[in-house]
DNA sequence: TTTTATTACGCAAACGTTAGAGTAAATTTT
DNA sequence: AAAATTTACTCTAACGTTTGCGTAATAAAA
């Protein structure tokens, strides 16, 4: 394999200093244009590039961010991502992605390798597995070490840092509301465990929906998936009940997805018997049939508000910096899956 | 901001040289265990980790490997991802995503700052813009300079290097194939423009099979998408001509479940009278109605070859490398937009 | 008691880079 | 002709780490 060429290299080559190459390389006043010339020419015939190695070493600083996600399949946090990407471009940063697969494990390991100077800051979002175990440990110990952190989507409520999240809470409501505004008076959940922390807050919404239009709760209507299992098989539940659904709000895209699958396996219409609406920035939605009326969480804006806050924090000298929590706007992307009834304000 | 710890902070603390401290740290017998527990103790109390960047510069390697992908928010890049991660994971390495977004520009600045010392090797896949350009110089400039470089999916049959692709030719082959059994006569190909390899590829798949079965071409039904504008009015024109197709072979995700919603709005059934095949490794295809069959491209796999070639090379001392040219099986996936029905061997 | 081993540390170089300080030689000024 | 300035370089330290080598002091062997 070929090696690398470097100063010394060129140095050794033309029998001058290392530094007097550097400072050729630099158009520096201190060489002379002659030397300068023929350093420069033979720099660019070898296409000598400066090692960043050496100079994030000498300048204590990467100019990279570490991004870290519990998984890479998902389309909302590839939305995020490409929100980081965008801004980080213009701001000349380089972005580092690292995948937990929702493993508090990996999740340390990656924190562990981003913290030892291979990035200026990062940015994460936090496992499911985390969320269940409730150890945080290591993104104290970050904090300890003086890297700046921003925690985006599912956050830590005890970790003071940055924070970017999505109105959950907010959208949920949305949702559950327009079901209402519809007319439906059975309306079920389909969420995920209650350690989610997101799944926690659209719950939240939904609950704060019924109880504002005082549309009773029922518990027999409310879905907690268990992503272990087959989706399907635990929604035929919601079929097999006394009381059958007349509008359906999904906490993700996958179930809102799947439990029209489901419903119309059943034998239903959607919109007309049930009503759907689901949670997401992703693709699915508008592929299925009829197209999913979805809560729209604006992944890119999320992750370049993240982003944002990062450099802020990094760019700032203030040992007593003040972190704050961002909240993004949510809104009801209005397509298929719901009537479309003429609302009376 | 506080500062991080370094060996050199501990060695002043205590009054005794840096590398006693470093080899304290690393339990050396040079070094007496009294002062090497208060050391170590020291250490662990304030999360001592080595500098990373002070590391890779001294053993000339990081222990990392760049990624450049052309979009995120394709589901196939991801799986690709998933598999490079996966293996990277197993091998002690880090890995770093880039995306270039379909930009030449973008994609020369990645490769740019992944080439200087950041990383141990490359994996890309072109951006379609570099494809369109046919401007390579800056992959044959990283191979100059010693850096390991595979190539996936869309691959530059120029370059020497190794590349993992997906067996797109057989895979469109099996597609068009299955659709001439199933009885289709006018099979219409939705496919790229000529420079996207991949789209290439499977178009000659496509006629390949054509071909072979003796079933008549007909440019009328082959349409070529252009990502600028709107699919669905591109799409318009196959259900307006004079020849309605009967099956319809799409080179991507997308274009199929397109395909699909637009002839549903001419009326037509899916599979009963036109039968629909798709090319990815996507989520949509799941959760369109009917579902898509589709061809399965195993971008997991191809992520993980990728690796296992790039690792290869890296470790590989041999001036004289050879590079492999690695094919990933593709393999049909049946679902719901193609009809049932007994094939004779 | 002298020689040899052992223990426990420090020194210095190396990875590649930059930038301020130092220094010969050449040139200009007085 | 002497002094001052400019030119065109080199030296050195620094970023954080590792490791072979050197070396005191102490301990063991002859």
């Amino acid at each position: 394999m070929k090696q690398k060429i470097t100063l010394k290299k060129i140095a050794k080559e033309f029998g001058v200093s290392i530094s007097t190459v550097s400072k050729a390389l630099k158009d520096s006043h201190e060489i002379s244009s002659e030397v300068k010339e023929k350093i420069q020419a033979f720099a660019k015939y070898y296409h000598y590039k400066p090692n960043s190695l050496a100079l994030n070493l000498r300048n204590q600083k990467t100019k990279t961010i570490g991004v870290i996600i519990p998984e890479i399949v998902h389309h909302f946090f590839t939305k995020v991502i490409t929100g980081i990407e965008k801004l980080a471009n213009e701001k000349g940063y380089n972005v580092m992605i690292c995948l937990s697969n929702e493993s508090y494990e990996k999740e340390v390991l990656n924190l562990d390798m981003l913290a030892n100077g291979v990035v200026d800051g990062i940015i994460a979002s936090v496992a499911k597995e985390t969320e269940a175990k409730e150890d945080y440990r290591h993104f104290t110990e970050l904090i300890d070490n003086g890297i700046p952190l921003v925690m985006f989507d599912r956050v830590v409520d005890e970790i003071e840092c940055n924070k970017v999240i999505a109105d959950d809470k907010g959208g949920a409501f949305l949702a559950t509301e327009q079901l209402i505004k519809n007319g439906c008076s059975n309306i079920a959940l389909i969420t995920t465990p209650d350690y989610v922390t997101v799944g926690h807050e659209r719950k939240e919404g939904y609950l704060k929906a019924l109880n504002e239009y005082n549309v009773p709760t029922n518990e027999d209507l409310v879905i907690t998936i268990d992503d272990q299992k087959s989706i399907d098989d635990q929604l035929n539940d919601l079929f097999e009940g006394n009381t059958i659904p007349d509008g359906i709000f999904a906490v993700n895209e996958i179930y809102a997805a799947t439990v029209m699958k489901v419903a119309r396996k059943f034998g239903h219409s959607v919109p007309d018997d049930i009503e759907v609406i689901g949670f997401t920035d992703g693709l699915i939605s508008e592929f299925t049939s009829p197209s999913l009326t979805t809560v729209a969480q604006h992944g890119r804006t999320m992750g370049q508000k993240a982003l944002e806050l990062l450099l802020d924090e990094i760019d700032s000298q203030d040992l007593q910096y003040h972190h704050k929590t961002h909240l993004i706007q949510t809104d009801l992307k209005v397509r298929n899956s719901t009537k479309k009834v003429q609302l009376q304000n």
